[in-house]
DNA sequence: ACCGCGGCCTGGCGGC
DNA sequence: TGCCGCCAGGCCGCGG
């Protein structure tokens, strides 16, 4: 569900309640929440401190101090397709994790469909997840030539996360939008050119999301207090099926590519 | 080595 | 009312 912005969102959110506070508890109420962890995650986070909230792509990681035989890991935060973190006390029936912090802060992951996570692990987990594009280290020209290396279609491409990270199925519809060029062009066929200004359509439009807050549709998305954003109203492409283009006019398509729906302008974008 | 597909889940919606 | 199929913002592992 969430990509980049909304990841980021929370990330904001997060950081002045958790960083510089202590885990005093921790309840796991579902064990899919926290599948694969190596032993309890109580006994792993207890008097562990919260020294900084980071975010590459759409992993969100707390680093921890404190302790331990374990200063390698990080507590690594995944929200999946519907996972939520909310400060203070909430009682949907889809709370997975709560975490109880120190001066009295709690902490509650929710998750409808339980895709998301939380895992203590070394970072080296995500070595396999491309640079964030809004990172100061994106290096556009090397994800460009690298998406230009795939045989597959350019919008599937675009949600490889090993080249860019944190373009979802809105973000990559909507920077295809933005830079005319249809889903369906196969990405070895780009030239270097239309790559670079598919990134930097998909920069763009992250960029003006995470300054309205992320994309909402419905509750399944919200911030750490529980607001929705207000990307949705500025979207062109996503789940705008026949529906005129903002640009010129014409009936936008939906077509299913690799089980994800894609939504663009059989008009304008080439 | 690459890429596409199925699987992992829950729930809302529309059609019959 | 209920059942069924489809749809949903992600990711990983498998097999061709």
């Amino acid at each position: 569900m969430p990509e980049l912005p909304e990841v980021e969102v929370v990330r904001r959110g997060l950081e002045p309640y958790i960083v510089g506070h202590t885990f005093d508890s921790v309840e796991v109420l579902h064990p899919r929440a926290n599948r694969g962890q190596d032993a309890p995650l109580d006994a792993i986070l207890r008097n562990r401190l919260v020294s900084g909230i980071e975010r590459r792509g759409k992993y969100l990681w707390c680093q921890l101090d404190g302790n331990t035989d374990r200063e390698d890991d990080v507590l690594f935060v995944h929200l999946g397709m519907s996972g939520q973190l909310r400060i203070g006390h909430t009682d949907s029936k889809h709370v997975r994790i709560r975490a109880h912090l120190s001066d009295g802060v709690d902490l509650s992951f929710i998750d409808q469909r339980t895709f998301g996570y939380w895992l203590v692990a070394p970072l080296a987990k995500i070595d396999h997840i491309g640079q964030d594009p809004l990172s100061p280290a994106f290096d556009i020209v090397a994800a460009a030539r690298k998406l230009r290396t795939k045989r597959t279609h350019v919008k599937t491409a675009l949600l490889d996360q090993t080249i860019a990270s944190g373009i979802g199925n809105i973000y990559a519809d909507e920077a295809l939008w933005r830079a005319k060029v249809s889903p369906l062009r196969k990405a070895n066929k780009l030239l270097q050119r239309e790559a670079i200004a598919i990134y930097e359509a998909a920069v763009e439009v992250m960029t003006e999301a995470l300054a309205q807050g992320g994309t909402s549709f419905d509750a399944l998305y919200v911030n750490v207090n529980g607001e929705s954003g207000y990307f949705s109203r500025s979207l062109h492409a996503y789940g705008r099926a026949d529906e005129p283009c903002d640009r010129c006019g014409t009936a936008l398509n939906r077509v299913v590519l690799n089980a994800r729906s894609s939504h663009f302008c059989p008009q304008c974008q080439r």
